[in-house]
DNA sequence: CCCTTGGAGTTGACGCGTCAACTCTAGGAG
DNA sequence: CTCCTAGAGTTGACGCGTCAACTCCAAGGG
């Protein structure tokens, strides 16, 4: 009995559901950090990353790695981001090769005002949703997927 | 004490963690559906809701309702499947009006073949990685959300 | 000293998903 | 009969994320 069925009809919805929960969240967070600061979670991401390193400059793939996301998706968010100057491409290589990313003052202010508010939605839309087992149950199976899964 | 503070450091870790691990498998399903099928996850979705309505026909607020999507998102779906020849739009209108979408015999035979086959993966990559309280917990929190930020 | 190889970074194309603006039509109110 | 309004559907623009192809430079071998 281990040949392919498909799903329960009950599995089905839970994953329907599920898909649409996590659609849900990440479209209210999207939402209320663009309405307030004007800026997307995956380029919060970026201005957090940065901001918490140690003299504020990394270079593309240390950005990519310490997010694990890859390198194309933040060679594209990066472009963006220095177009709205949030960011800056450093040139401070030997040969005026850019090779550096550190926030602009712009983005600084950004990330500034954006941390508390962002954390604070998260906490309501999702930590203030989850009892404490089920915070296990999450930890627990985020942890397994992204280990089975990365790269 | 129910002013706004950031996170702690473990529930950063933990958010990082979900939404990463939610990105992998999302990303898997949709790489083994590809290359099986030549569909995306979200184009199954459309094939299953068709092949299981009687009568096979549905309006385009039909499907957005029974998918609980936005109708704007099931327009270009439909655009991009209908160029794929998966769908078709037809004419049942008085007056030639484009009234109802139902599958073509490709939109057929590709939803019978992805069936068991995107099943087997959803139940490979997400099932089988939770323990039954794990996937209450997830059943109960899916369930939450989308009640309380639907529409 | 040249050549090649590999790694870092970028780019373009494409599909997904959202938002706002638009078209078209059917069904009343007058 | 005419107008006009509400709803259905579409479209365009845009940002996200992936993939494959490309550029460019640095380093090492010959």
């Amino acid at each position: 009995m281990s040949e392919p069925r498909t799903l329960q009809a009950e599995q089905w919805e839970l994953w329907n559901d599920w898909m649409q929960a996590h659609r849900l969240l990440v479209r209210e967070l999207d939402r209320d950090l663009q309405r307030a600061h004007g800026i997307s979670k995956a380029e919060f991401s970026v201005l957090v990353t940065l901001h918490r390193t140690p003299g504020g400059r990394l270079r593309v793939g240390e950005l990519a790695e310490s997010l694990d996301w890859e390198k194309s998706r933040v060679a594209h968010l990066l472009t963006r981001m220095e177009s709205r100057e949030l960011v800056a491409r450093t040139d401070s290589g030997s040969s005026g090769r850019r090779i550096g990313i550190e926030l602009t003052a712009k983005g600084r202010a950004t990330v500034a005002s954006a941390l508390l508010d962002h954390a604070d939605n998260i906490r309501r839309h999702f930590f203030d949703q989850l009892t404490p087992e089920q915070t296990e149950a999450v930890a627990a199976w985020s942890r397994q997927t992204v280990r089975t899964l990365a790269r």
